[in-house]
RNA sequence: GCCACUUUAGCUCAGCUGGUAGAGCAACUGAUUUGUAAUCAGUAGGUCGUUGGUUCGAUUCCGACAAGUGGCUCCA
């Protein structure tokens, strides 16, 4: 007998060998029905894995993430089953779990797939599922794998095992397919009752774009139908807050071909935007002590050889024109710019730190298939900053720095965000990372104790360091789940050197300055994006390019309307009259879709009391008000940049 | 850059197997003077992404290019 802890603490004992689903099925038959996998001492198992030795046990359902992606790993297997059948002689790389769903990696000998084939899978698939074929676990001895794959010629296969140890190799079988994987996997098909194959994509074997392209198919699957609708219901809510569509239907931007890929024409609606933006960081690095500099968008190429970014990242950069045998590029990054307005005077410590501030425009040649609406641009302009500091004020500055990033999270409400601390990788020191050990040691843990301290989460990343320090990302999703960095914090102790950048001590010694670049505020193309997505085109009033609409009853009170406008534009409140010749229901719809914050809507009542009757969009009626009071009120909210909704 | 797909009026989309295009919304004009998410009528608007080819004839078939979309690679 061997004896069970389960996750409530209570121990029963049970016959050696007996499986978590045999377990389930003493407790309750639904309770079996509902396991796909089990936690034993910690460790995801097949459910109908024997346990031989006394074990803490977890029975994983759908509702554990491990449930999930045990579920769709064995939709993949499935997958793979339905392709084998269908293009006969296909062969398999990988087929993991995602977040949400699966793919499988296949090369299909040089036939192409189609979004039709697709059907024809799922079909296939409903079919194997029918049959709710059990998952067969077998362990295989090296040799007599290598020799199976060797007979079926998959190189792919022969690939995976000759990283694995005799001894850790099984075969799982479903029905008619057989594949090397590590598992687990669920009972039997059976459970997989919705299913969605969801796109084609290629993918380069072993992620390196060297090698040979395979198909990718990508799938979800769902215990039932219902979910698998609720979930495709929520990938269409999700493309309404595209910033795509909305920055097209709010008028916020527009990309033309013959300006070029990449390149966005920012709208007035769009520019209102920005210029908010570049307000609150005006504001909030003048009371940080920032200075302000301005420089131009292109230099020579000594400059970029100096920095060193031109034998490491000229694919990045757009080609250089050519004036007098001097060859001029278009900026890629304001850092240089930058060092050079540093070093134009003698600095002295007195000066340090030095911060200098920029919302500098830049252009990098992002790959065609890289961009993505605002999210990923060649024309970007940057909320950088680069601070100059001795060592002693490095942990200050960068500590004001994050700081800065948390009030400005606070007022645009962004919860949903992963700190990413990327550090460096002490193998690659002196090729891929600046050879300073002591450096990389010393900052790392500076800017571990500041996160520590401050109380931010954050996940640390060895081998994603720039090259010239360790760094701070703060990753965000799009709405269609793609990762972006939205804002950087970074230490450079290299740059310094490579620019000869001096200052002179107390001690009237001459001192390299470390430098930190940041950009809490990303660019503005990538930050507008994620704030569209983020509000779903809702921008907060102090945002929202049209503040007030002013909707007159019918046009015999516009002069009433245009009176009440010129308060509000008296009061530096963004405002319009409707002067339509609409009715009021259809003069609100459109302001509604427009995501105007508030509507005065003004009829006789309202001119014969002198109020307003407001409505505040996706909230309707607030009913009438004094005009000097909702003024005072809307002008309180723009000041404090108030993200309530209310 | 790589794999796949898409490209018809300002927007969203129709347009069996090739015979030079249609709707709704938007725009414009007129009527209506309206009370909290679409008043009615009319008018105008397209070299069917660009460019080669096949064909008597191409929006429709084939190729190239461009842009976009979903991934992969990349992301200083």
């Amino acid at each position: 007998m061997i004896r069970i802890t389960f996750p409530d603490g209570a121990v029963r004992e049970y016959q050696k060998g007996i499986t978590a689903l045999e377990i389930a099925k003493s407790i309750s038959e639904g309770l079996a029905r509902k396991v796909l996998a089990a936690s034993v001492n910690g460790q995801v198992w097949d459910a109908t894995r024997p346990i031989e030795d006394d074990s803490a046990l977890k029975l994983l359902t759908w509702d554990d993430a491990d449930g999930k992606s045990t579920f769709w790993h064995s939709s993949a297997h499935l997958m793979a089953e339905a392709v084998e059948s269908l293009f006969p002689g296909a062969k398999f790389w990988v087929g993991p779990a995602i977040d949400k769903g699966f793919y499988y990696d296949i090369d299909l000998g040089g036939r192409q797939i189609t979004e039709e084939d697709l059907a024809k899978l799922e079909k296939k698939m409903n079919e194997l599922v029918k049959q709710n074929s059990s998952y067969v676990r077998k362990s295989i001895p090296k040799a007599e794998a290598l020799a199976y794959f060797t007979e079926k010629g998959d190189e792919y296969k022969l690939d995976l095992i000759g990283g694995l140890n005799d001894g850790e190799i099984t075969f799982y079988t479903q029905g008619a397919f057989t594949d090397l994987c590590r598992g687990p996997h669920i009972p039997s098909t059976g459970p997989i009752k919705a299913i969605k194959l969801t796109n084609i994509a290629g993918a380069y074997w072993k992620n390196d774009s060297n090698n040979k392209m395979l198909t990718r198919i990508y799938g979800v699957t769902f215990p039932s139908q219902k979910e698998l609708d609720e979930y495709l219901a929520m990938l269409e809510e999700a493309k309404k807050r595209d910033h795509r569509k909305l920055g097209k239907e709010l008028g916020i931007f527009t990309m033309d071909d013959d300006i070029g890929p990449g390149l966005p024409l920012w709208m007035p609606n769009g520019t209102i935007i920005i210029e908010e933006l570049e307000k609150l960081a005006k504001e909030t690095e003048q009371a940080a002590g920032y200075k302000r500099v301005v420089t131009p968008h292109i230099a020579k190429e000594n400059l970029y050889l100096t920095s060193g970014h031109l034998p490491y990242y000229q694919d990045g950069m757009f080609p250089p024109m050519e004036l007098d045998g001097t060859k001029y590029y278009l900026k890629a990054m304001n850092c240089p710019h930058h060092h050079k307005i540093f070093s134009a005077e003698p600095r002295s410590y007195k000066d340090m730190p030095l911060r200098l501030a920029e919302y500098g425009t830049c252009y990098r040649y992002e790959q065609s298939g890289e961009l993505f609406g605002l999210m990923r641009v060649r024309c970007l302009h940057m909320n950088d900053a680069h601070i100059y500091c001795s060592r002693e004020q490095f942990a200050a500055e960068f500590r004001a720095v994050n700081d800065m990033y948390i009030k400005y999270f606070k007022i645009f409400g962004i919860e949903k965000y992963v700190m990413r601390l990327s550090l460096h990788d002490p193998a690659k020191l002196g090729q891929k990372y600046i050879n300073e050990p002591e450096l990389w040691l010393e900052t790392e843990d500076m800017v571990r104790k500041v996160l520590i301290e401050s109380n931010i989460p954050y996940v640390e990343v060895p081998g994603e360091g720039a090259f010239y320090g360790p760094k701070i990302d703060v990753q965000i999703w799009s709405t269609i789940g793609r990762e972006f960095t939205l804002a950087t914090n970074q230490v450079d102790f290299a740059q310094g050197r490579r620019f000869k950048l001096e200052y002179t001590g107390a001690d009237n010694a001459p001192a390299t300055p470390l430098i930190i670049h940041r950009a809490p505020l990303g660019t503005h193309e990538r930050f507008i994006g994620f704030l569209l997505e983020h509000y779903a085109g809702k921008f907060p009033t102090w945002l929202a390019p049209l503040q007030v609409k002013i909707l007159p009853i019918s046009d015999k009170f516009m002069d009433y309307a245009n009176t009440l406008l010129q308060s509000l534009k008296n009061a530096d409140i963004r405002a319009e009259v409707d002067d339509r010749n609409e009715k009021i229901g259809k003069k609100i719809r459109d302001t509604e879709l427009m995501k105007v914050p508030y509507m005065f809507v003004v009829g006789e009542k309202e001119v014969n009391e002198n109020k307003v009757a407001v409505r505040r969009q996706g909230k309707g009626d607030l009913g009438s008000m004094d005009i000097d009071t909702i003024i005072n009120q809307l002008k309180h909210e723009i000041a404090t940049r108030s993200s309530d909704q209310e």
